[in-house]
DNA sequence: GATTGTGCCCTTTTT
DNA sequence: GGGCACAATC
C-alpha cells in the first residue's frame, strides 16, 4: 500500500487517500487524474472496503473502458469487476431495469438512440398536422432533451410562461405539445430516450424514499469523473446517492468543460462548494503529460477565456520539440500532409502507428485524412461517426431483436415491417398507424387480433400481416429456449435479410453482410463471456441480455486484432486520452471554432476549451494544421486561418511554418489579415441558400465563364451565392482567385478553378 | 406496391 | 457531394 502512495505526489495522495467526506479535486489538464481515481479506488479496496459498495461515473464508455483496465492492472481482476464502473447512462440503465415496475416500464424497456427518437418526432409532427419545416426535429428534439436534462417535465414545460414565450418568440409555440405526444409514443412504445434513463432515475429517487435508502445504503463511496460535464439531472442524482455517506469524490477541470451544449454546466463545481461546505478541496497543477511547449501553448490559449477558475498549470519536463503548423492548400492536401509527416516520423522515430491520433471538430473531416493514410498505407481507426450499431443492415437485424424481447417497440416494428419486402406497403402501414392510434393502442396489439386489423386493408395484405405475427411470435416462444447466439442467427436465417442482400449485389451489399455476420459474432462473444458474477457459473445468456445496452454503446467497443494504428477521432472523443504524437486539423475559422458558436461569448469560449483539450491530448509533440480551402455542402470554399492560431505565441512554433501563416510565404494568403474585419456581414452559406439568391441563380442551364475572363469590377453570377461584384483577381492559372462581394452573402474569396462563375456584365 | 428519379436540406460536438 | 423525402412511372 506505501508503495502505492509513493507512485504520486503530495496532491494526489491527498486525492487518494481522503476516502471519508466530500472531497473535490480541480485538475489540470495531464495532471494524472484518472490516474488518482484509479488509484483511489485501488486504495479503498486495500483498505478492505467492499468493491461492491463503490460506483465510479463517467461520461463515456472510453472513459469506463480505461478506468477498468486501470484498476484492474492495480489490483486484479477479481475485485475489480465488482466496483460498479461505468457512464452515468449505463450505469442507471442497469438500476432502472431493476426497479422499471415502479415506474410503469418493463425491465425489458428498450433505450431508443437518437435516430428512434427523431423518427418519432417526425410521427408526432404528422399526427399534430405540423409543418416540419417549422419544427425541425434535430431542434425540437434538443429543446426536449434541455428540458429532460432540466428535469422539466411536459406538463411543466407546457404551463411554464417563460419556456411558452420563448417558444412563442421562436415562432415554434408547440414545442410543449410535441414533447407530450413524443413522450406519450415512448411510453407505448415500452421505451425510454438517453435523457430518460437520467430523468426517470430521479423520478424514482424522488417518489420512492425506500429505494432511494437502499442504493445510498449500497454505494457507500462514489466517484465522478469529468465532474464539469454533469448536467443538472446527472448532478442530482449524485447528490442525491450521496446524501447519506457523502463519501463522494469529483475530479474535474472547468477549463475542459466542453459540453454546455447538451447542458453541462460549470455551475455544478461551484455548487459543491455550498452543497458539502466541509469538503477537501485539491489541486492537481502539475502536469505529467506534455514538454513545457505543449503546456505553455495551451496555457497561452485558455488564458484568452474570461470565465474561468484561476490556476497554473506547470511541467517540470523537457522543452521538447516545437509546435509545428502544417498549412494546406485544400483539404486533400491537409491529409497528405498529415499523413507523410507521420510516416516520416514513424521511420526516422521508430514509433508504432499508435502514437500518432488526429483530432478534428467534426467527423466530417475524416474522410480526406482517411484516403491519404490509404494511400500511405498507413493503419487507422476512426472512432466515433457512424458507429457499427448504427448502420443499416445492422439496426435492421436488430429491430427483429428488439421486437421479440419488446412487441410494443413501434420504431423497431415499423422499420422491419416490410423489410425484406413482404408486401406489405406504405398505404397499409400508414392505416395501421390511423387505426391503432384511433383506438389508443400499439401498431403490435393492432395486428396481433385480426379482427382489430381495419377492413380497408385488402385480404392479400392481410394474410401477410398474418404471417408476419406468426412469425415474430415463433421467435419470441424461442426466446426462454434458446440461448442469445443460437435465436439470433435462427432469427436473422428465417427473415432472409442476408438473402435481401444477396440479390442486391452491389459492393455496399457485401460489406453490410459482413456487418450482420459481425453482429451474430458480437452476440456469440457475449454469450460466451458472460458468467454468473458470484458462483462463476455459465449461465444461459438470452437475447434480451445482449439487448439490454445496445443503444448505450457508441463506438466500436469491441477489440480488434490489429491495435497498433493511428486513431482518428473528433476532439470531444478524445477526451481524457493521450497520445505522443497529436495532430490537430483544420484549424479554420468557422470550421474550428465552428460557425455555430461564434456568435455569443459563452460559446466561443467553448470552443477554446475544446483547443485546450485537443492541445493537451499530446505528450511530446504537437502538429497544427489549416487547409485554405475545404469542401463544405458540395462546394469548395476558401478558408481563413483559425484566430485561435494567433493565440499561441510565435516563439512556440518551429519558425518557417509560423512564418508562412503570417504571409510572408511565395503565395500570400490574401485574406487572412483584413477578413476578421467583415465578418459581422457573414451569414452560413445554408442559412441564406434557400432564400432569394439561390432561386435567381439554380438556373438549369447555368453555363459558367472562362475563368480567365473574369476581371474586377465585373458583375458576375454565382450557382450559391448569386450575384456578386469582382473587387480583385491574383494568381495565376489553377491558382487564380478572386474577391467578390455578394450582394446576400458580403464579401468572400474564391479559387475560379473551382467556383464557376458567370459574367452577367463587365 | 415497388422502383426510379428529383429536389432539398444539410453539418457541430455525445450518451 | 450525399442522404432523404416525396413524386412520377412501371
Amino acid at each position: 500500500m506505501a508503495d502505492l502512495l509513493s507512485q504520486l505526489n503530495e496532491s494526489q495522495q491527498e486525492a487518494v487517500k481522503n476516502i471519508s467526506g466530500p472531497v473535490m479535486v480541480i485538475a489540470g489538464a495531464g495532471s494524472g487524474k484518472t490516474r488518482a481515481l484509479t488509484f483511489r479506488i485501488a486504495y479503498m479496496l486495500m483498505q478492505g472496503i467492499d468493491a461492491f459498495s463503490i460506483m465510479a461515473l463517467t461520461f463515456t464508455n472510453k472513459a469506463a473502458n480505461e478506468m477498468k483496465e486501470r484498476v484492474t492492472r492495480l489490483i486484479g481482476q477479481t475485485e475489480g469487476r465488482n466496483v460498479w464502473m461505468g457512464t452515468f447512462h449505463a450505469v442507471f440503465a442497469r438500476i432502472l431495469r431493476m426497479e422499471a415496475v415502479h415506474l410503469g416500464y418493463p425491465s425489458s424497456f428498450v433505450i431508443y438512440d437518437t435516430d428512434d427518437s427523431k423518427n418519432v418526432i417526425k410521427a408526432v409532427l404528422k399526427d399534430l398536422n405540423l409543418d416540419p419545416k417549422a419544427y425541425p426535429v434535430s431542434n425540437v428534439l434538443h429543446r426536449i432533451s434541455n428540458a429532460k436534462s432540466n428535469l422539466i417535465n411536459d406538463d411543466e414545460y407546457i404551463n411554464n410562461p417563460e419556456i411558452r414565450d420563448a417558444d412563442f418568440k421562436a415562432n415554434k409555440p408547440l414545442i410543449g405539445e410535441i414533447y407530450k405526444g413524443y413522450n406519450t409514443r415512448l411510453k407505448r412504445a415500452n421505451a425510454m430516450d438517453f435523457d430518460d434513463i437520467l430523468y426517470y432515475t430521479n423520478v424514482l429517487f424522488r417518489d420512492f424514499p425506500e429505494i432511494l435508502y437502499k442504493y445510498q445504503h449500497r454505494f457507500k463511496y462514489i466517484l465522478v469523473d469529468e465532474y464539469q460535464d454533469t448536467n443538472y439531472a446527472q448532478y442530482l442524482i449524485v447528490k442525491r446517492i450521496a446524501a447519506l455517506h457523502e463519501n463522494l469524490c469529483v475530479v474535474g477541470d472547468d477549463a475542459q468543460s466542453i459540453y454546455a451544449f447538451r447542458g453541462a454546466s460549470i455551475q455544478n463545481i461551484l455548487n459543491f462548494k455550498n452543497d458539502y461546505p466541509e469538503h477537501l478541496l485539491v489541486r492537481l497543477e502539475q502536469n505529467y503529460r506534455s514538454t513545457k511547449n505543449i503546456v505553455e501553448a495551451a496555457n497561452q490559449v485558455i488564458k484568452n477565456n474570461k470565465d474561468q477558475i484561476k490556476k497554473t498549470v506547470w511541467t517540470d519536463k523537457e522543452t521538447g520539440d516545437p509546435i509545428s503548423l502544417l498549412r494546406a492548400s485544400s483539404d486533400n492536401e491537409e491529409g497528405v500532409l498529415v499523413a507523410n509527416s507521420i510516416f516520416g516520423y514513424r521511420m526516422s522515430k521508430q514509433l508504432n502507428n499508435k502514437d500518432f491520433a488526429i483530432l478534428y471538430r467534426t467527423n466530417a473531416q475524416s474522410r480526406s485524412l482517411e484516403e491519404a493514410l490509404r494511400k500511405q498505407s498507413i493503419p487507422y481507426r476512426i472512432y466515433g461517426g457512424t458507429s457499427f450499431y448504427n448502420r443499416r443492415e445492422v439496426k435492421d437485424l436488430l429491430a427483429y431483436f428488439r421486437l421479440v424481447v419488446n412487441p410494443q417497440d413501434e420504431e423497431a416494428l415499423l422499420r422491419i415491417i416490410n423489410y425484406p419486402i413482404r408486401g406489405i406497403g406504405k398505404t397499409t402501414v400508414e392505416r395501421l398507424i390511423v387505426a391503432a392510434n384511433e383506438q389508443n393502442s400499439s401498431v403490435w396489439d393492432l395486428i396481433g387480433d385480426p379482427h382489430k386489423i381495419p377492413s380497408e386493408i385488402n385480404r392479400g395484405a392481410i394474410s401477410k400481416i398474418v404471417d408476419f405475427v406468426t412469425m415474430i411470435r415463433s421467435f419470441q416462444s424461442l426466446h426462454e429456449k434458446k440461448n442469445a447466439f443460437e435465436l439470433a442467427s435462427h432469427i436473422n436465417k428465417s427473415v432472409g435479410i442476408i438473402k435481401a442482400l444477396k440479390e442486391e449485389d452491389s459492393p455496399e451489399s457485401i460489406s453490410r453482410i459482413e456487418n450482420i455476420e459481425e453482429l451474430l459474432n458480437a452476440i456469440m462473444e457475449f454469450s460466451d463471456k458472460q458468467f454468473d458474477e458470484t458462483t462463476g457459473e455459465q449461465n444461459q445468456i438470452r437475447l434480451a441480455d445482449f439487448m439490454q445496452d445496445i443503444a448505450l454503446l457508441t463506438d466500436q467497443d469491441k477489440k480488434t486484432e490489429n491495435d497498433d494504428v493511428v486513431v482518428l477521432m473528433t476532439i470531444h472523443a478524445a477526451k481524457g486520452l493521450e497520445f505522443p504524437y497529436v495532430y490537430v486539423v483544420g484549424l479554420e475559422e468557422n470550421l474550428f471554432p465552428s460557425i455555430m458558436s461564434i456568435n455569443t461569448r459563452a460559446e466561443l469560449e467553448e470552443e477554446r476549451r475544446l483547443f485546450y483539450v485537443a492541445i493537451t491530448r499530446a505528450e511530446t509533440k504537437l502538429t497544427l494544421s489549416y487547409a485554405e480551402s475545404r469542401y463544405r455542402y458540395g462546394n469548395i470554399m476558401l478558408c481563413e486561418p483559425s484566430r485561435f492560431l494567433d493565440e499561441i505565441d510565435e516563439s512556440l512554433f518551429e519558425q518557417t511554418k509560423k512564418a508562412s501563416f503570417k504571409g510572408t510565404s511565395s503565395q500570400p494568403i490574401q485574406s487572412f489579415s483584413t477578413t476578421n474585419t467583415h465578418k459581422p456581414n457573414f451569414k452560413p452559406p445554408h442559412q441564406a441558400a434557400s432564400k432569394s439568391a439561390t432561386s435567381t441563380s439554380t438556373d438549369s442551364e447555368f453555363e459558367p465563364s472562362d475563368p480567365e475572363a473574369i476581371m474586377p469590377g465585373m458583375t458576375i453570377l454565382h450557382q450559391k451565392f448569386g450575384k456578386g461584384e469582382v473587387l480583385s483577381v491574383e494568381g495565376i492559372g489553377a491558382n487564380k482567385k478572386a474577391s467578390v462581394r455578394f450582394l446576400a452573402f458580403g464579401q468572400k474569396q474564391l479559387i475560379l478553378k473551382f467556383a464557376k462563375l458567370k459574367i452577367i456584365s463587365n
